[in-house]
DNA sequence: TTGTATGCAAAAGGTTTGCAATGAT
DNA sequence: ATCATTGCAAACCTTTTGCATACAA
């Protein structure tokens, strides 16, 4: 049988990637390795400051940051800082810009007839593809980052 | 042929929820029906303001928070503020809780294989598939909003 | 040694809240 | 008349930045 996913090493990943593996970075990747909630930033503070004396909410936040640029972890949603809103509120998708936070939506039947999970004990209301990328006028100005 | 989306008419569907239906509020709509960006609160404040003399930035920010809870509006992402960080870099989709904005990872073969649009001008780097429901913790306690 | 990473403090968004006044039904 | 909504100011939470110090390679 196939158990599920392993803990990742993301030590290890962090080397290749040609990043310094200091104390702080190494308490901040193992806790993350560890978890399986998705947890903010804060959270990761909170579970490791007691283990790191002196570490600062403000490494945390760079550490994780530069662990997600480098592709060594990953977010979740990755939009901006700032909430968005929508006038549709039907199904429908997204194409999202990792650049500028630019958000377009994206419809497609076969998309909105994706077999929703069951025995997860969720009870799931709906659901939403999000296409993550790089759009037209950020691909353009290629270090394009201007916010929308 | 079939036109794309109309605008919605947003002040109508407030009515329906019994929500008064003040000069600020259908302004706000209003202006988030003509949009097909999605703008975050301040963006639509900045758009209303000038029409409506001595709207308070508090009051968008209510407006919409009110209305998406109506479900007179959708938001884009639907995680609370705080950035969500994830061990796991591959494919993987998401459970979202709407409660308490708990994140669980998904896994599903059939759902890492969607077809990428194309033709939209965006460089798409890779997607998930977020669905949005209760927890089985959020279901219990009914009233439970206990945030994660 | 040399450049990167850290800590501190302060600032910068983005959003929420208490309370009195205003307005919709 | 009555309760919901608004405006103001201030608080709050999350994240970022400047700068001097400390550390990994």
């Amino acid at each position: 049988m196939k158990t599920s996913t392993a803990v990742p090493d993301l030590s290890a990943r962090c080397r290749e990637k040609g990043l310094a593996l200091t104390a702080q970075r190494s308490a901040v990747l193992g806790e993350l390795a560890g978890r399986l909630d998705h947890p903010t930033a804060d959270q990761v503070y909170e579970a490791v400051s007691p283990k790191v004396p002196g570490l600062s909410r403000t490494t945390v936040y760079r550490v994780l940051d530069t662990m997600a640029k480098a592709g060594v972890i990953g977010v979740v949603g990755s939009l901006g800082a700032a909430m968005r809103f929508d006038p549709t509120t039907g199904r429908h998708h997204h194409l999202m810009c990792v650049e500028c936070h630019k958000v377009v939506d994206f419809e497609d039947p076969k998309l909105d007839a994706l077999k929703v999970p069951t025995g997860t004990g969720f009870e799931i209301g709906d659901y939403s593809v999000q296409f993550k990328g790089t759009c037209p006028e950020c691909r353009k100005k290629s270090g394009g980052n201007r916010r929308n």
